[in-house]
RNA sequence: GCCGGUGUGAUGGAAUUGGUAGACGUAGUGGACUCAAAAUCCACCGCUAGCGAUAGCGUGCCGGUUCGAGUCCGGCCACCGGCACCA
């Protein structure tokens, strides 16, 4: 029989289609596994190699899962709304949902054709209205409670997609998806206040089992810091408060700096002496994109106000007030006291404009650089009643001091700003919110829900910064749901991340119409237990739809404070540089090479792109080698949480190890028990196996496989045994165990397929063999090895050592002071 | 600058967490089968010296702890990812 895996994986699928063999109950008494992987943004090109690794890797685990009598929900569904499906479809003059539609129907086809064991029957679709109808919903309970608020702030503004981003959508001052310059813009828009979670999602990160990277990352992302805000007075009597990590060195700010957007500087104005000056800055600084103000982050400048002072409230020391745009007005009070002694910051301005530096702290040399050290190390000096203290000591001091006082007060301040919820695109969920001349704002009812997007022509975005659903009049005019008056919708639609904050619930109970999810199924099924996703998602969707659920969890819909009990991550899937170095042959095509490459022609791989040609798509790989090759490649290219090279030619190795799994089949002895031969090896198989894969180290398991397989080529291998190889590669690759499943008359034996069997189990005794290889060391330098019975004792080992030749020679003339021996491993002689 | 991570043969990567470094795969070499090739099967495959048994060296670099270090400690170097004037 030959191994025809176009039609075996087509049959299988066929089947599964019908028997529905990975349906998830929602209820019985199996105890319940929910296995989620990130839901893909349906793109035009189609499903990249990327995907498969990490879905194939929960695959694996829900298959096994299922195996050992769980109920496993494992779901899939898409990402729909975005920008690149709007601007394909503008471009190419296709309504989104068309393109849409077209997209989510080639990407089921291959997610099929790689015969994941999802819950076809719970597939969602984030722009179908009985989906986002809740997205708006629970807009409106965000609304209700008043964590979405509409401010009028400096947002960031993509110049090419002519829409606001949240600042977790740009990246180094450039807008994070189509690489365009981001610009400061004055506008008002919808926020939801993440903030008022941030204590909350850095505490609640202790409890859960996600890798360290990602809690990492997310706790510097909000970016909790301890310290006070302290007043200062102004000599024109006004309050400047300002936020400092370092209130134990008040005693050494010499000067203060606003950021130039501070209202006490427009509110100054008139009274400054050299407001001109002033104005300029202001101008200059706010004509820098976000681009600008990271390139210019080396040399300070800034202006001096000329008729107002500051007043230290700790000494009643006069000092100058600065503006300079190394002050944010977006972080603490938008103002600070500068220490110049003790931070580098200040230290640069202060050497830049000439500042008095005041040492506060010993330990350094505050003329040659800032001394920053915030630990014990540093005694206070300069400091009235502060003098003679440590650092950690001096704060609580002064903290105190400035709350009897009256100065000041301490203050936990966050990097994580509020989320910039609106969208002027049309391709998004409206946002459902009627603006009337008499009520102002108002929600919609929830009955009215879903507000649905205008079916319409055109739906280009406009330079003026008003989304494109502005224009169509139809659909903005309408009627207040208060008062009944004539009113207008928000034009505005919501980001692309609102349908994925909360879309692994809906899987609970995807076709509910009464609520987002039923009362029971979300009981039910609690948190994801295990959550796989990409690094890129930690500080956007992993983060958004952790505040989602917690804001949820407040309001009582869902019963668990977290989403995600597991988070893990995958390495991307890199693709050859065709521009690598050693790809040219003369110096001079390396020479051209550099300079037209720069330092990209020293990586070997580099991420897949269509322009480099070196773009692997699943298909391709389906057709010539199969899913199941496929499948397995992906797994045991490497180290999932790394990054990793496809490989065209490794790929071969995996469809040679089914090949010979293929042919296993035809050579098997009728013996239906495990041989004795094969005993040890199918055992610690199925330990090293089972292990492997719940530790998501499916590339060491493979290799396992691929040893018994190889041993069984020595051995001989019976019906048994091969039983034994086909469960454990079921989760690998179902479709071609499957076939030698029935096949093999194994399918007609249990009346069950292998992908309903229980998984093996191992008994630790027939792990053993009888006899070990134990490797003997003199003085710990590996001289020779031996063989003995397992579980010999030191004695036994030390005899069988000095029996061998060269052992006994190099022991001559010397006395055995001491033995260590590592039992069943190794034995070390030291010998003097 | 701060945070997180990585560094092992020609190559992708293993190593039960302090115990025989290089499992498994790719590439390569030799052999069997074949008119021949492919496929398949068997064997070899870290470096240096030697016909050989063998000896020496070897996990980015330097040092330390230990009977024993890829693994632990101290100090460097290189690269990757994230954040970045956050007071």
């Amino acid at each position: 029989m030959k191994y025809d895996f176009t039609a075996i994986e087509q049959k299988w699928q066929d089947i599964w289609a019908e028997k529905k063999p990975y349906a998830a109950e929602n209820g019985g008494d199996k105890p319940k596994f929910f296995a989620l992987v990130e839901f893909p943004y349906p793109s035009a090109a189609g499903l990249h190699v990327g995907h498969p690794r990490p879905y194939t890797a929960m695959d694996i685990i829900a298959r096994k899962k299922r195996m050992q009598g769980y109920n496993v929900l494992f779901p899939m569904g898409y990402d729909a709304f975005g920008l690149p499906t709007e601007n394909y479809a503008i471009k190419n003059h296709i309504h989104p949902r068309i393109v849409t539609e077209n997209n989510i129907k080639n990407f089921r086809r291959q997610l099929k054709a790689l015969g994941y064991s999802f819950d076809w029957d719970r597939e969602i679709n984030t722009t179908d209205p009985n989906y986002f109808k809740w997205t708006q919903w629970i807009f409106l309970q965000l609304y209700k409670n008043g964590l979405a608020y509409k401010a009028k702030m400096p947002v960031n503004w993509c110049t090419s997609c002519k829409c606001v981003l949240a600042n977790e959508e740009v990246v180094e001052g450039v807008c994070e998806r189509c690489g365009a310059p981001v610009v400061r813009k004055e506008k008002s828009q919808w926020m939801l206040r993440i903030t008022k979670y941030a204590d909350r999602l850095i505490d609640d990160l202790e409890d859960l089992d996600f890798i360290d990277r990602v809690k990492a990352q997310q706790t510097n992302w909000i970016g909790r810091s301890h310290g006070a805000e302290v007043t200062f007075k102004s000599t024109l009597g006004d309050d400047i408060v300002v936020y400092t990590t370092r209130p134990d060195t008040l005693f050494g700010a010499t000067y203060m700096v606003l950021s130039p957007e501070h209202a006490l500087v427009a509110q100054w104005m008139d009274k400054l002496g050299n407001a001109d000056a002033v104005k300029a800055y202001q101008a200059a600084a706010a004509a820098k994109s976000d681009l600008e103000r990271t390139e210019l982050n080396k040399e300070k400048t800034g202006v001096k106000l000329d008729g107002v002072m500051g007043i230290n409230p700790v000494n009643g020391k006069q000092i100058p007030i600065f503006i300079s745009d190394y002050v944010l007005a977006t972080y603490g009070t938008g103002a600070i006291m500068a220490v110049p002694a003790h931070d580098t910051r200040d230290w640069e301005f202060a050497k830049e404009f000439g500042c008095e530096i005041i040492e506060v702290v010993e330990g350094g040399d505050v003329e040659k650089e800032a001394f920053t050290l915030k630990d014990d190390t540093g005694i206070m000096v300069n400091s009235d009643f502060l003098n003679g203290l440590t650092v950690a000591d001096a704060i609580p001091v002064i903290t105190k001091w400035l709350e009897e006082k009256g100065y000041g007060y301490a203050k936990t301040n966050f990097k994580l700003r509020d989320w910039v919820f609106s969208r002027q695109r049309y391709w998004g969920e409206p946002i459902p919110i009627v603006h009337c001349p008499c009520c102002g704002e108002v929600p919609m009812g929830e009955d009215q829900l879903p507000l649905l997007l205008p079916d319409v022509e055109s739906y280009e975005p406009t330079d003026d910064g008003e989304s494109p659903l502005a224009a169509m009049t139809d659909w903005v005019n309408c009627k207040c749901p208060k008062c009944g008056g004539d009113a207008k919708r928000e034009t505005d639609t919501m980001p692309q991340w609102a349908g994925s904050s909360w879309y692994y619930l809906r899987y609970m109970d995807p076709h509910n119409d009464k609520a987002l999810a039923s009362k029971e199924a979300l009981e039910y099924w609690g948190q994801v237990d295990w959550y796989n996703g990409g690094m890129e998602h930690t500080t956007l969707h992993l983060l958004y739809s952790r505040f989602w659920h917690k804001f949820l969890y407040d309001i009582g819909v869902v019963p668990s404070k977290e989403p995600y009990a597991k988070r893990t991550s995958h390495g991307m899937i890199l693709g050859h540089n065709p521009h690598y170095i050693d790809n040219y042959k003369t110096q001079e095509e390396k020479d051209a090479a550099i300079a037209k490459y720069g330092s990209e022609v020293y990586r070997t791989a580099v991420k897949m792109s269509k322009s480099l040609g070196n773009v692997v798509n699943p298909d391709d790989v389906i057709r010539t080698y199969g899913s199941d090759t496929m499948r397995l490649y992906i797994m045991f290219i490497g180290d999932f949480e790394k990054v990793a090279t496809w490989s065209n030619e490794a790929v071969k190795g995996c469809k040679r190890f089914l090949d010979r799994c293929w042919n296993l089949a035809e050579m098997a002895s009728v013996d239906e028990a495990v041989s004795s031969v094969n005993e040890s090896t199918v055992h610690k198989t199925i330990k090293k196996v089972t292990q492997d894969i719940d530790e998501l180290k499916m590339n060491t398991a493979i290799a396992a496989l691929m040893t018994m397989v190889n041993e069984f080529y020595s051995n001989g291998c019976s019906k048994g045994d091969l039983e034994q190889l086909l469960l454990m590669l079921s989760p690998f690759a179902p479709h071609m165990v499957e076939e030698l499943w029935e096949q093999g008359g194994y399918a007609a034996k249990y009346g069950k397929m292998a992908c309903q069997m229980d998984w093996p189990v191992y008994d630790e005794a027939k792990t053993v063999d009888a006899s070990v290889e134990m490797a003997v060391q003199v003085c710990g330098k590996l001289k020779g090895t031996i063989h003995v019975a397992t579980d010999s004792d030191q004695d036994t080992v030390v005899a069988a050592a000095m029996a061998q030749e060269k052992i006994a020679k190099l022991a001559e003339g010397k006395n055995l002071v001491k033995v260590i021996l590592v039992p069943n491993k190794l034995v070390n002689l030291i010998l003097k």
